[in-house]
DNA sequence: TCATTAACACGGG
DNA sequence: CCCGTGTTAATGA
């Protein structure tokens, strides 16, 4: 890990940003590593890095008052985090846990240049309002979610998003860690998980689940 | 009505 | 055996 190997995967950004913003990311960034379940970024914490990802996902999760895990969002390929982003222009402590959803690798850029770069670099500043406007939309989203209380809904998207996020459709998942990330109970996910192969939108087996197109 | 909690049986790894 | 899964019964919001 270091330089050398940043100037390699950084080439997954050559369209995303300017040629003179590419080589500040190369000097300024640096390659890090996750492994599945690490904790980038803690609730309390301040940030001190942005991530911009190579490769594998994070997520990102809020905590409600008796300490349940709930998923707000994911971060993939040529995205960041709305929520850093936010935070790292005042320096506040995160709102947020951001945690490794599979093995991750990302170059880490010092949120000092943040507000040098916003100015110096067009790219930059679109990059940010587009990491923010579409994070917006998809909270929007979230909070219907929520209010609308249907909890059969919630796992369907959340099955598809995961889908989406993995690029497969079979999910290494136990009931119970997806109750764990929608606050609910194991029995709950159980039935409806039940109740969705029954109508043949997927398929059940120990640990893992396999979507079908119908769903 | 629908979620939660506890309890139990089944069976795959 | 251990633990994920499927189900049920009781209780509550």
């Amino acid at each position: 890990m270091g330089v050398a190997s940043t100037h390699e995967d950084i080439g997954l950004y050559k369209d995303v940003f300017e040629p003179a913003l590419v080589d500040e990311i190369e000097r300024k960034g640096k390659l890090v590593h996750l492994k599945e379940g690490d904790i980038l970024l803690d609730i309390g914490q301040t940030i001190r890095q942005m991530p911009l990802l190579l490769h594998g996902s994070l997520k990102v999760l809020r905590m409600d008052d008796e300490g349940h895990e709930l998923l707000l969002y994911y971060v993939s390929m040529h995205e960041s985090c709305a929520m850093m982003f936010t935070c790292c222009m005042q320096q506040l402590p995160s709102e947020i846990r951001v945690v490794a959803d599979e093995d991750v690798s990302l170059i880490a850029i010092p949120t000092t240049l943040m507000d040098e770069w916003m100015v110096r670099f067009p790219s930059w500043r679109a990059f940010a309002m587009k990491t923010i406007r579409a994070r917006f939309d998809e909270l929007l989203l979230a909070i219907d979610q929520l209010a609308f209380q249907k909890l059969d809904e919630r796992l369907v998207h959340y099955l598809k998003e995961k889908a989406k996020v993995s690029g497969s459709s079979l999910i290494n998942l136990s009931h119970e860690q997806i109750a764990n990330e929608l606050a609910t109970s194991r029995v709950v996910i159980s039935r409806l998980l039940k109740k969705l192969e029954d109508d043949h939108k997927l398929l059940l087996y120990r640990n893992q689940i396999k979507l079908l197109k119908e769903l």
